[in-house]
DNA sequence: TAGATTGTTAATCGATTAACAATC
DNA sequence: TAGATTGTTAATCGATTAACAATC
């Protein structure tokens, strides 16, 4: 019975990965709970906390080694698996996603692009034809898909998502504003670009 | 002194507003938290304590007018208010941006482009010119304007960073991968997508 | 060994949920 | 009025922080 980690946790952790490989690159070797603490702004003490979680990683008196908590983070984050990828929906947004060359260093392999457009479906981005939306179950019969990234402008999401849910697909990375509910049993991460802009007007105002 | 208000309840506003505003759209003229919890996933106790942070919007014995409650958290979140912003990286993300309709729509004014690439500088995109980087501080002295979008693809973010913070911006929207440490008084709102695909990727690979 | 710093337990703080009196 | 549902206080739950014994 493993004991189940929180969400606030598992957010942290690219975080983590980041500020990790910064110190990797200025060739730091060892780190304490408490440096690292000021470096990211947050306490020694929730540092510590977090990275118990998933086991012992640090040595008494020492510290932390660099390299190795890099890696073991690396590794927590499955950053050595690899995912394979789609797009649904072609536009700048989805366009931008497929040019994201992060991603593919990260274990993420884009290998398909959907739109409904006629005067983009056969078109390429990055190597790959762009196909039509209608396409979507063919392909996912001969090809497994690990994560759709959604980047549909609005409307009908709900029929899109639970459509490609059905088909397998075991996450989906949501940019459209809609939260997706959904009758399967799908990870799905939203990235709501107006709630955050959103917020941000808020504190703006707010600050006065 | 007014009771500090927690991000929690902030980062929710704007979801409320979604789920008022598609009510609107059917034409559902009155809601109880109850059902509103039922449509959101979120306790009903939630959100008359959120919604009670800012004031006693519903009425007991009836519930909530859909309309005046979109209206009032419309006023929260300060969509009545008009903000100026520039994109600074006209690359893929940054032209996605500068094409999201929605933005306008809500308030948020593109009034400038800036990058470094002369491949860029002098083109347009959406009507506005791509200006040199160079440009900024004149730009900044001649126009006000509160929000600077990054969507410089890497490196020294940092350094641009602070240089905008200095000329008086009010907030920045940040999408690069960096954390930015800034020594102004500037609201930062980050979107790390990559970090949000790795929790993605985590969360799938949990799930077995 | 002495000093440093982790791993981990206990204390605190804040956010969520439950309950219910107020009131439409 | 009776029924419904809010606004709000109190209880619970979970996450963060503090403290310190274990140990390198």
């Amino acid at each position: 019975m493993e004991k189940k980690i929180s969400t606030a946790v598992i957010r942290r952790l690219p975080r983590y990965y980041r500020y990790l490989n910064d110190l990797l690159k200025v060739d730091i070797k060892r780190i304490s709970s408490q440096e690292l603490s000021e470096r990211m702004g947050i306490t020694a003490s929730q540092i510590r906390q977090d990275l118990n979680c998933f086991g012992g990683f640090g040595q008494q008196g020492y510290g932390y080694n660099v390299e190795v908590l890099y890696k073991e983070i690396g590794k927590i984050l499955g950053i050595d698996k690899r995912f394979t990828t789609i797009i649904i929906g072609a536009g700048n947004m989805g366009n931008a996603l497929a040019n994201y060359e992060n991603f593919k260093k990260r274990g993420f392999d884009l290998i398909g692009i959907f739109d409904v457009s006629p005067d983009k479906v056969g078109k390429e981005i990055k190597g790959i034809k762009i196909m039509h939306i209608d396409s979507l179950s063919d392909f996912c019969a001969k090809n497994r898909v690990d994560i759709a990234i959604l980047t549909v402008p609005a409307q009908d999401i709900s029929e899109v998502a639970e459509k490609i849910a059905s088909l397998g697909v075991k996450g989906i990375w949501n940019f459209s504003p809609q939260d997706l509910k959904l009758s399967h049993d799908v990870v799905v991460e939203n990235v709501h670009l107006s709630d955050s802009l959103m917020v941000l007007g808020y504190k703006i105002a707010q600050r006065g």
